[in-house]
Parts: C-alpha cells; structure tokens; sequence
DNA sequence: CTTGACTCTCACATCGATGTGAGACTTTAC
DNA sequence: GTAAAGTCTCACATCGATGTGAGAGTCAAG
C-alpha cells in the first residue's frame, strides 16, 4: 500500500510516516516511480513505532529494540557492547516507570478536576 | 527558602523553578535584595507542576487546576466559559489515559526486549 | 574588606516532534 | 489527454522544555 493508505489506517501522519522512515524505524520498499511501497506488516510495525516515540523513547533505541524480534543481533550493532545497551534499557525502563507513575498522579489530579468543575457547573444551574 | 535549596529539595533544576514562575506556576516572594522566597509549601507545590509538565499537560491548564483547590474559580478566568473548560479538561484526561496505556504498552516491550538481551548476554558467557 | 558561592535577568542555543509550503512527478478517473 | 488527487524531496518554521553563558548584584565566612 502506499503512505496515504498507511497514514489512514494507523492514524500517523504521513509526514510522520516518513521521518520514521528517516530514522530507519520503516523501511519501505520503493516503487519504480519513487512512491513508497509498505507491506502489510507495516501497520502493526507503524503503531509500535508512534507508541515507543509518544511514550517518549528516544528513536536510536526504538530500532534495536524493533530489529531484535526480527532475528537476533548477532554480535550486535557495531558499537554495541552488550552492557551499554542492556544499561541504557534499563534507564529506560525506570524511566518509562517513573512517568507511568506521575501520569497515574496527574490523571488523578485532573480527574479530580474536573469532578470539581461539573459539580459547580452543575450546581450555577 | 531560596531557589537553590529548593532546587535541592525536590531536584528540580534551578532554571525550571524559574521557568515555572515565568509561567505563573509558582509565585514566590521576593526578597528586598530581589532573591526569590518560597514558602515550605512550594515543595510540593514545584514537585506537582514537575509531575505534571513531565506528563504533557500544558502549562495553561495547569494553572486553572492548581488555583482551584486554594480557592473557588469566582466566576471563571476572563474568557473562560466553564464548559470551554471543561471540554479541554475532559480532552486533557484522555489523552492521559492514551498516553498511560500507549507507555504500558511501550515499558512491556521494553521489558521483553531487556530479557532477551539479557538472556543472550548470559548465554555467550 | 575580600572572596567564593548564590542569585538575578536576559538572551541565545538546542533538541525532538511536527507543521507547512514549494516545485515537480505519478496515478487515477473521466 | 486533462484534471484532480496523491506523492516525492527539501527546507524552513514552530513549539515546549531545557541548557548555557554573560554581566552584575548579594550573602556569608574569614
């Protein structure tokens, strides 16, 4: 299919559609014309990849950790010492922890919010 | 307090706690020589505005939401229609809710990704 | 008083995610 | 074949959260 269709049916811009493509997340095949060519298989990858990056992982580790299911890294990426990279999960991950928790917080705090402002609008009536 | 015990205290970066002043989130006083003065309230106070910028909600409603606790709306921020508010709030949480799921999603790829590296790693030792 | 640590304001720099517009080519429908 | 819709690349703009440095004043300890 082409970036359009794909854009519709995920949702992701395209303009998006094609910065993950910059950033090595998506690698469509190409068309004679030049037009992107995504498999169907990129749906799924596409979504993934918009969740990792709003959830705010940074895009050089979103491609590792895509890569891997796909077949192992086989002696790794260059550069990649196993404990570097098993390290900077790891931060990540007490990242991703740490903002679950203070969204949780903050969702409360404007749940809590918004109770407030029905019950007064409720109650101007 | 000044604004480097403060820093100190909640681990907030000096120039956040002014950029938050900046955005009228946090009001010290000032002392004659021009030395801001927070109160042993703005602990907690700077540590939600932190919780709650972290998690994406903008500035502007968050003002609205830490105002009202200490203190009824009075009829409303200039130009604010209480339902235009609310409907901003009410937007605002679903995107919090998207956004809590959407990092689930993200920390339990992460964690897989963690325990296949670390599998790997263990296994070529 | 002097010095070092703090603080002030202001302004510019950066960074990632996005938007947007220009100019040119491709595809599709008629 | 023509027009409309889709796509391409490139580049600049924006936006919020931060960093950083300059130049000047303040505070506390010796």
């Amino acid at each position: 299919m082409r970036i359009g269709e794909l854009s519709r049916r995920t949702g992701i811009p395209v303009r998006m559609l094609r910065y993950y493509e910059e950033r090595g997340l998506l690698t469509p095949e190409r068309a004679p014309s030049g037009y992107r060519r995504y498999a169907e298989a990129d749906v799924d990858r596409a979504t993934l990849v918009s969740s990792l990056i709003r959830s705010g992982l940074p895009t050089r580790l979103i491609l590792p950790l895509l890569r891997d299911p796909y077949g192992p890294v086989a002696g790794g990426t260059p550069g990649d010492e196993g404990g570097e990279m098993v390290a900077l999960f790891t931060a990540e991950l007490a990242r991703l922890d740490d903002r679950i928790a203070c969204m949780s917080l903050s969702r409360d705090a404007v749940r809590r919010h918004l109770r407030l402002r029905r019950a007064r609008a409720r109650a101007e009536r």
